[in-house]
DNA sequence: GTTAATTGCGCAATGT
DNA sequence: TACATTGCGCAATTAA
């Protein structure tokens, strides 16, 4: 379990924020935006616990992990989508092996098929002939076409 | 093309901005944090062209677009990782198709070869007998093993 | 032109 | 402690 606190903030208690990234356009200071307009009332956050009001967010630290975290999601996604790719590949991979095997049954029936029916004939041709233990074979045994 | 504008903010120009939930935990405001600390010199985004000050982000109309673009979102991207499930899915089907249908091939392939042993087992020993036409199969003529 | 769907991105929580 | 994943919201773009 996680996310909780986000979920329930932004879709239930609204209290999402949003910031810019300026120079290409809007360009504005951060702004909260407490999609809660009605809360005209209580302050929805206690400002307690603030140990660093001021660094925290500026702290040199805190900018390198993010920077660096930012880059293990870009390169997490960069996976994940290549792994989606990789699969769909596979898939076609795979349809096409299968025709390909499909159509081998298909050869090896059909060849089966014929020797059987060859086999089948001669039975029917021994079944005739074979009779004569002693001296066999002669014209009449020729039921074939 | 696109997102050319964040991409280059960000990761170029390092102009990120952050915001937070609050609630949950740290609870502060809103905070522009240019990473690019030496800037000291020029305004990077002339301040102009702000048509509300005030609203916009406060504006209901935008926070009701907000959300519908958030569920928008939410439902897209369910969408997609179910896609990826699924064709994770097809490929685990496909892949047992193919031993199926692997199987069945030698099962014929082994079919086959048991008929065409067979066939030449008839031919070797219809060469031994139906030969006497007038008279020409004697023991000489055995070539086989 | 408006709305919904996608997509890239950063943040934070969580997982390893 | 560092890196990897994942849910989420924002904004830009695209497709309906």
């Amino acid at each position: 379990m996680s996310r909780l606190s986000q979920a329930k903030l932004n879709t239930a208690d609204h209290i999402s924020v949003s910031v810019i990234q300026s120079q290409a356009h809007t360009s504005q200071v951060p702004q909260l935006i407490p999609a809660n307009p009605s809360a005209g009332g209580g302050k929805a956050l206690p400002p307690s616990k603030m140990k660093k009001p001021s660094a925290d967010k500026d702290s040199d630290e805190y900018r390198q992990r993010r920077e660096r975290n930012n880059l293990a999601v870009k390169k997490s996604r960069m996976r994940s989508k290549q792994k989606a790719m990789d699969t769909q590949q596979r898939v076609n991979e795979l349809k096409e092996e299968n025709e390909r095997l499909e159509a081998k049954i298909k050869l090896l029936s059909k060849e089966l098929s014929v020797l059987k029916d060859l086999f089948l004939e001669h039975a029917h041709n021994l079944a005739d002939n074979v009779q004569p233990p002693t001296e066999n074979v002669s014209e009449s045994d020729n039921k074939l076409t």
